[in-house]
Parts: C-alpha cells; structure tokens; sequence
DNA sequence: ATGCGTTGGTTACACGTGTCAATGACTCGT
DNA sequence: ACGAGTCATTGACACGTGTAACCAACGCAT
C-alpha cells in the first residue's frame, strides 16, 4: 500500500561506523571510542556530542557479527531444546532461564540437532562460537564432544541429563528418582503391581524411559510399561482393557496423562483409589482439580535465575575442575488417588 | 577430574580454514572452494580428498559470524518471545515454529525486549542483523521500526499482533475474536451478565485484554472484568464472592483458568451450570476431564510449518506489497457447562 | 630555543571468511 | 613450433569492528 517511491531497488545500505565518521567528520577509530564509551581514550566533550548525533541521524547499529568476530568471542548461548513439548514445568522453566540470561545480557539460541548425529550436531552448534552450551540431554554429548565445543570458545558446557560428561559442568537431574518416589508411595501403601504410563509421542522418552527405570528399580514391585498416547481415545482404550491387565496401581509419566488415565478408568467404573491408585508426576496446579485429587511426585526444579547466574559464573571463572551437582529433589505428595 | 595434563593454559585456538590450508598444502581460496562444494570451480579430486582430510583431522569448523560477515546477511531469524508463559497452545506453537524454521537452515534467536521501550529493542534486535523477525506483539512497533529493521537487513518482518504495521507482513490474529465467539455463545443460552477472567499475571494483558475488550462488544452482554491468579485461593477467594456479583456466566481467559474457577464455583455450592455457566479458551484436552465437560472456544491457528514456510517465502521473494492475512478463527464449543 | 607531559585525535592492523580476477601448467589443433 | 584453449590453483580484496601505537599541537618550565 504505502510503497516508497518510484524507485527500483537501492537498498539503501545499513550505515556503519565509516559513514558516522563521515558524518561527524571524524575517523572511525573515534567513532568506535566514542560508542563505547571507551575511558582510556580521551575525547573532547564537543566531539563526542557531534558522533552521537551523527550516529542518531543515520540511526547507526553496530553489527553483532563484525563485533564478535573482531572480539574474539561471542555473548551466545546454546540451548539446544527438545523437539517436542515436554511439559508444562520444563516449558516455564526453559522460558524463566531464558529470560534470566537475557537480563545477564546473553544472546540465546534454540537449536535442534535435527536428526543430525552426535559429531554433526556438535560441529553445527560449534560453528557459532557459543561461549556457553547448555545440553538438556537430547543428544547425549561425548567427551570428545565437549573437548569440540571448548575449543571452539565455549567456556561453559553444562548438561542437564542423567549422567555427567567429562569435561563438562554437570547438572545431574536424575529422572529416575521421580520413578523411584511415586513407586515406593504406592509399594508404601500397599500396591505391588504398577501399571507405568509411558507417553506415545516420540521424543519424551528423555524423560520417560528413566523414570519408567526408576520405578523398575523399587522392591517389591512389578510393574509393566503400558504405552499410551495423549488423547481420550488412547485413555479410553486402555482403560477398557485395564481389568485384565490385573494391576492395583498406576503410575503416569505425567501429571497430564495421570488425569487423563483416571477419568478414563472412573469412566469404566472403576474405584479410584479403592480398585486402582493413580499417582502422577509434575505436581501441575490442575491436577487438584479433579475428584479424587490427584497424587504425585513433586519435581523440585532449580530455578531459571540459578541456573542462568551458575552459567554465568562458568563463564567469568572458567574453573578447570567440572563440577557435578545434582540439582533434582523429588518427593511424593500424597492427595487422594492413591 | 580428568585434568588435563600440568600445561597452564595455552588454550588451543580454534583452527581456522588458513590453518586447514597449510595442512593440506593448498591456498586458503581452495579450501573454501572444497568446503563449499563449489560449482563453479574445479579442484581435483586428489586435492579435494587432502583438503577434506586436514579439515577433519583438524576438527576444523568454520566461523559463524566471518561468515556472515562476508556474506553480508545472516540465517538468523529473530523471535522476541514473550517472559510469561502464554499457555500450552501457543507453547506448543512456538516450538513448532521453531522446529519448522530450523528445518528450513534458519537460525532462531530468542531475543526478549527486556524492558526496553521499542525503540531501544528494535536497536538491539537490528544489531543481530536478522533475516526476519517474527513479532508476537510484546512490543507493538512502528511504521519506524520496521524500517530500521528493514534497512538492518531484515527482509521480512512479520507481527502477529491484533493490528498490522505499515510496512511489515502482517499475520492478524485478533483476540478479540476469541471474547466475542465466547460472549455470543453465552448470549445466546440466556446469559446476560457475564464475567470476564482476567489473570493477575502480568504480561498476559498482550493477550487477555482483546479479549476482554471482545466479549465487551457483544450486544446484549453485560460484562464485569474479574481479575484472578492462577492458584487456588485467588480461585476460592473470588467464588467465595461470586454471590455477590449477581452474574449469570464466567468466561476465563483460558481453559486453565476456567477449570481453576468452575472447581472453585462447585465447591462453594454453586452448580454449573444450572446457576452459572462456565466457558473458557484455546480447547485443551484437560478441560474435557472435568465434569461437567468444559465448554471453550476453539482457535484455529496457523501451523508452524505454515508460518515458517510463510517467512521462508518472504525472506526469498521479498515482495514490495505487505500482505494482510488475518489467521485467526475462533469458535465456541459447546461441552456441558453452559 | 629545547625538552617534556598532556590533550585530542588518527593510522594501521587483525579477526575469519568468500570470491573475482589473474596466473601457470598442460593439451591440442594446425 | 606456436597461439588458443582448458584445468587447477592462488593472490588479493572486502565485509565492519576494536584497539594498540603513533602523532600533531599546545602549554610550560628549564
């Protein structure tokens, strides 16, 4: 609608520090110090009035790339995320450490592997000189993966998955306590065959195989994967078959799928928790909605701030020695369905 | 643990294609060309073969941001994301997009306005030098800014706010739409007085406050703004009230909140929905577990492959004439409880 | 007049890459 | 034997920035 003029096509080129120069009628190199409000150098008062209009009348931005290519390094982090929705704690959390790196002035980058292999992904990632990597776990990362990364600038690698790498600062959040909790809640109460929600959808094995393990590894229960995807009609069909699977408890990957599970089990008559204990995890507010309230296992996450202000310490103080924490606390919350 | 041996630091720059080069006793120039595939210029296949051999044995990765320089435009496309959890569908979305724009060779960079007023942010986003930048409407820019990005290089700028920009591709997705399709479905079972779920959550007005204004502009609707947290005792507190307010209907701004509310309704005696009916937003599947089932309105939103096919068009065809297209269609569900 | 510190600025290089134009080495047709 | 034409490769420049090293002019005491 309102397009310019008659004029075909001159692009009108993005202004640089040379063309403020011009401008102020001084060099480049002025320029530079007056923008960035270098103090070793001194620089009249009048001069740097007459660069900072200048660069205001051009509407002069400096170029991210040039920048860090001249510095040395860059300001960005990777955050390589996870193709599928993982669930709404992880989603918060991934968005509150976002932000929190942003106010500590980091430039974030999402980035999937894509399918790539370990090696590719890694040389993909490297290519941006991220001075920090972030790994959820989604692609477990090699030593040798590491070893990459850290010379291509990165002075923080940080994994978040179940097991330490060496070379890397590890957050070890363990999802096999989160199993291993809801598990002996109901061996606790006196369940012995445990029916394991594990979610259809690809990818939220990350999450699910471990806590599936979790449960496996609690004495004196059995318990038996039962796939399942996230829809009422997948509910629906493994309630119907539930009487024959013979099970007294069931525990779901997901505070979600626990829901969707239990309606679909009350709507075959069954008791909950007389003819079977539901318990999820996640510990979602709208799992109290629901009548029986919902048990679950509480995920005591670091909080995004933490995280972000760790990654930043990393970055200022690139210690040697990889430090290993584990940042997971899980504990069962008794409601009413079980 | 693994420290490496007792050599202090000498970090072992990351190899450069020169580096490269002198491996495979060739020109810097051959290198590029192999790396790149080059058509255009021949190499022999022996040649070829060593240049691919040094880079490998190298670990040789090449430099982002040279590149880019050089190359005078980037991949990256700049999505400032809102710092509160919008709700599982547009997370969902998003993720989507992402994974969409990943796919097509972009390069996604989570860049949130950070408090900054517009103009500021616009600076720091054209810093970047961004292909495209996807604005969800967290700051609403101007015709100015658009062109500040446009002339940074930006060749496509897409807001997906309420209103269009002059000059930027514009994916309407009016929220209003959402309050009317609402407010009009509660008119026409009966309902007069209508209250309106507002959370107390800030950074939600971008999308509550359309809303809002939308279930406003439906004739025959009386409607009160009730703000409310998204916890139980904000819910309680304001069913405990509800008496008082002398309110026919409850729309929430989110299925979430709905189901927050309805619970809290039932549980102070009010029966849903014989004395109030209850409809909220965005179909989420957990809201047809509750009894009675939750009526919602439906929106129709693009798929992030859509969207990223869209910016992938405009980025390589960046045609003069801004398109409008609105993407939004919304309608009302009706479950049980209303 | 010479030496010297201070003020206010500039010149020149480096960062790592892509690519145009030029250059040898070889083959070939006459 | 000699220019014409391919083949394989290289030298040199540009992209936009930050900063170390240098320099002209000035004031001022020797």
């Amino acid at each position: 609608m309102s397009q310019s003029s008659k004029s075909p096509e001159p692009p009108a080129p993005v202004p640089t520090s040379a063309d403020v120069a011009r401008r102020a009628g001084v060099s480049r190199a002025t320029v530079s110090y007056v923008l960035n409000n270098a103090e070793a150098v001194r620089i009249s008062e009048p001069t740097r009035r007459r660069v900072r209009e200048a660069a205001e009348e051009l509407g002069y931005v400096p170029h991210a790339a040039a920048r860090s290519l001249r510095a040395g390094r860059t300001r960005i982090v990777l955050l390589p995320t996870p193709h599928v929705p993982i669930g709404p704690l992880y989603s918060t959390f991934l968005n509150e450490l976002q932000w929190a790196l942003r106010r500590l002035d980091y430039t974030v980058v999402q980035y999937g592997s894509l399918g790539l292999d370990g090696d590719e992904a890694v040389r993909a990632w490297a290519e941006l000189r991220p001075v920090a990597v972030i790994s959820l776990g989604e692609i477990t990362l090699s030593a040798h993966n590491v070893a990459t990364l850290k010379r291509a600038g990165a002075r923080a690698v940080i994994t978040m998955g179940p097991v330490g790498v060496p070379g890397a600062h590890a957050l070890v959040m363990d999802q096999q306590e989160v199993g291993a909790r809801a598990a002996a809640h109901l061996v606790e109460r006196g369940r012995r065959r445990i029916g394991v929600v594990v979610p259809r959808e690809e990818g939220l094995e990350l999450f699910s195989a471990p806590r599936l393990a979790g449960a496996r590894g609690v004495a004196g229960a059995e318990v038996e994967a039962l796939p399942m995807a996230y829809s009422e009609e997948s509910a629906a069909e493994l309630a119907a078959r539930w009487r024959g699977l013979h099970l007294d408890a069931a525990f779901a990957y997901n505070d979600e799928y626990a829901m969707l599970l239990m309606r679909a089990l009350q709507d075959e008559g069954l008791r909950v928790p007389e003819d079977v204990a539901v318990i999820g995890a996640d510990d979602l507010l709208i799992g109290r909605l629901l009548r029986p309230r919902l048990s679950t296992v509480r995920i005591e996450m670091p909080t995004g701030d933490h995280l972000a202000s760790l990654v930043d310490h990393a970055v200022r103080e690139p210690s040697q020695v990889t430090q290993h924490r584990d940042l997971m606390a899980a504990e069962a919350v008794h409601r009413e369905s079980t």
